[in-house]
This record gives C-alpha cells, structure tokens and sequence, in this order.
DNA sequence: TCGTTGAGTCAACATACGTTGAGCGAAAGG
DNA sequence: CCTTTCGCTCAACGTATGTTGACTCAACGA
C-alpha cells in the first residue's frame, strides 16, 4: 500500500525528527519532570531504548528539543535584523511575535518556557536568552536605569506570555494579538523612558 | 540541659509545624516534583513516615503548604480593605506588596508560583487567585476592555514576580523593590485606562 | 499504678522512571 | 551472494519515590 521503502539514511532522519517532535510537544505541556521518555517514545511509535540511542540522555534531549530556532522566537529575536535598532522599534518587534499568532509560538520555546521554574538547566537558558534582549534594548534605550528599565521590558513580557500560554488565563483566552498589543504597547512605552528623539 | 519536657499537644503542634515550614522552603526552592517527601522530613529532622501520618499524602501537604495567608499576598491582596477601591489605589497597592522587601515574599506563594507551570494542582490555585484579583481590579477599572486590561495588569505582576524571585534575573537583584514600583508605576497606569476622575 | 493513647521510628513494598546490553532483521556494499 | 552495517526492539537492571504497617516508648487519664 502506501508503506513506501526509503533508503536508511532518510528513514533515520524522519524518526529523528518525530521523536524530537515529540519530546518538544510533551515536554512544552507538561514541563521535564512529568515528560518521560516513555511517553515521548509511545508518542513518536518508537521504543524507548531508541532514543536514549539517539540522544544519549534525557537532558540532552532536552536541550536539542528546545535548541536555536526555539529560544530567541519566544522572547521576540528573529534574528532579522532589518528593523531598526530604535527603542521604539524592538518594543514593536516584541508586541509583532507575541502577536504572531498566539496560540503558535514555537513548541520549543514553550518547552523551555514551561520548565524554567522547576528545571535548572531550562533556568540557565531561560536567563540567557532573556539576558541577550535586555542587552539589545539597554542599548537602544540610553537612560539613566536603561538596564533595569530593558529588564522590566522582558519581565513584562514573559508574565503576559506565562499567563497567555502557559497559565491559559480565561481572561486572555481568544483574545486577538493585535489587541493585546495595543493595550501593551503605552505599558511597554513607559518603561522605555521619557523619549529621547 | 535546654531539653525541656513538653505537653504532648505543645510538642505535636511544633513538629507539624516544621514540617509545614521545611515544605514550604522546599516546595518553593525547587518545586513539587523535585521536592521530595524524604528531604523534607530531613530538614524538618522528623521520620518520613510522620509527615505521611500527618498529612496524609504529599498532595495534600503541598495543599496545606500554599493555603490562604500565602496565596493573596503573593499577588498584592493583603486582605485588608482599608485603602479605597479606585484603580489607582488598587495599583498602589500592588506595586506596595511587589515591594514589601522583595527577597521576604511568603513562601507560600512562592511554592505556588514556582509550581504552578508544571504542577496542575498549583496551576489551578494560580489561576484561581489571579482570577479573584482580575475580578476586583476589573470593578474599579469602568473601561471599555476592563477585564482584559486588568488580566493584562495581573500577568505583569506575575512577569515582575517570576523575573525577580523565581528566575532571580541579575538585572533585579538588589534593586530597592521602591524604584521597580516607581518604574512600573507608569506602566500599570497606561493598562488602567484613561483616567476617569 | 496500670491500661490506653498517641507521637515518632523502622523496615519494607510497589511502582515508575532513566538507562543498558543483547539481539533481530533488513538495507548497504563489494 | 555473502558480509557488514545499522535502525530498531525486547527484556531487564538499578534506583528513587510515595506510601504502608508493625513496632517502641513516653505522656496521659482514671
């Protein structure tokens, strides 16, 4: 039927890939703790001595589970960097991806997000992922308490997406991005200090 | 020496107590997965199965760990209705209990918080005392989206509580908790809306 | 004084988990 | 065609955890 044969390497890649698609999934619902490899192994149809063969560890699974792509998304990088570096211009970018379509963040990013209260290591990169952004806006922000007013920026911005994703708030549920961002953007303005142009 | 004898009820309220207190700490460092009933018994130099025999499960010691007196201040409710009910009073008081020496926060409701990602029990209490607070904020907000706005003034508090104690950002360490409030100050009144008195 | 209560301990059970090593069967390669 | 490689499974081990039941001993009440 349409069970076609596919030559190993490829074979091998697909697995690989539902696995990790798995363990990003289970791990982004339920935190590391509660994700066991059993559970990601029955999810992705593969056994789970497989993907201790894959990936060494169930840390180490976790750690490509949540890789690149994942992290910088979550706190609104993109890595583009086309826009300008203005304050005003990185409050947009962070109100545009939280507002990518707010259901869809990238299962990664929430896998990391999910856990970082409770798991060390997703603490660490947690830290370090919004540790780069309050250094991209210290820059553009040129106050007196410029870093402590780019933390709060990135404070404020994992407490709506905590309690948008992660907490599911009935009050938040539904609700468009674009008018969530509205309602943010003179929050977030604020903290940028008192306009410098 | 120092050993005194006490009366069996005196004695049966001060270990129950230790080991509530030792749950507390620990529920709050680590979490409730990570927090096992073992290395709780130990801080509270007790016999595991005591903590069983009292609390019946590790469910519900963790239920009793988080109750009442933790879960409202952790959010700014105080219970006291001594201040007025307006939006601005409501804020002020916010910003006051985010600032009531930031490293002293109950931890009670730290346990809740540092749970409430990965802990269903824990998200649902969460849940449940931020709704209440959405509920009273959103009555003296008057606005056209009130309750989306004061949702939204919650999930920053819940974003400058994570930041500060759970994920404990550099940026915020040692900050007088008064310069944050004076920083979010402005941003907490942008969500207020247009200021009706 | 003596039986009863209850605080507290000890040893053990059942389970779930991460992890390992041997092995099977089909693709790869010459 | 035969050997080797390798994707993948099976069965098991070791360990940590929540939880339980039998037991000890001092405080209590009559």
């Amino acid at each position: 039927m349409g069970e076609r044969v596919l030559p190993r390497a490829e074979r091998r890649r697909r697995t690989e890939g539902r696995i990790l698609d798995a363990a990003r999934a289970l791990f982004a619902e339920v935190g590391y703790e509660r994700a066991t490899i059993r559970a990601i192994a029955r999810s992705a149809e593969v056994d789970p001595a497989l993907v201790m063969q894959y990936f060494g560890s169930k840390q180490e699974l976790f750690q490509q589970s949540v890789r690149v792509t994942a992290v910088d998304t979550a706190t609104g990088t993109e890595t583009d960097a086309d826009t300008g570096t203005g304050a005003e211009d990185l409050v947009e970018r962070l109100l545009g991806t939280l507002g990518a379509k707010m259901g869809e963040m990238p299962q990664g990013s929430l896998a990391m997000m999910r856990s970082m209260l409770t798991h060390p290591e997703a603490a660490t990169s947690a830290r370090q992922v919004l540790g780069a952004q309050i250094d991209r806006l210290t820059e553009s922000i040129h106050g007196e308490d410029a870093r402590l007013r780019a933390a709060l920026i990135m404070t404020v911005m994992v407490g709506v997406t905590v309690g948008n994703q992660l907490l599911e708030l009935d009050e938040l549920r539904g609700v468009p991005p674009e008018e969530i961002a509205r309602l943010l953007r003179p929050s977030l303005r604020a903290l940028t200090g008192p306009d410098v142009s």
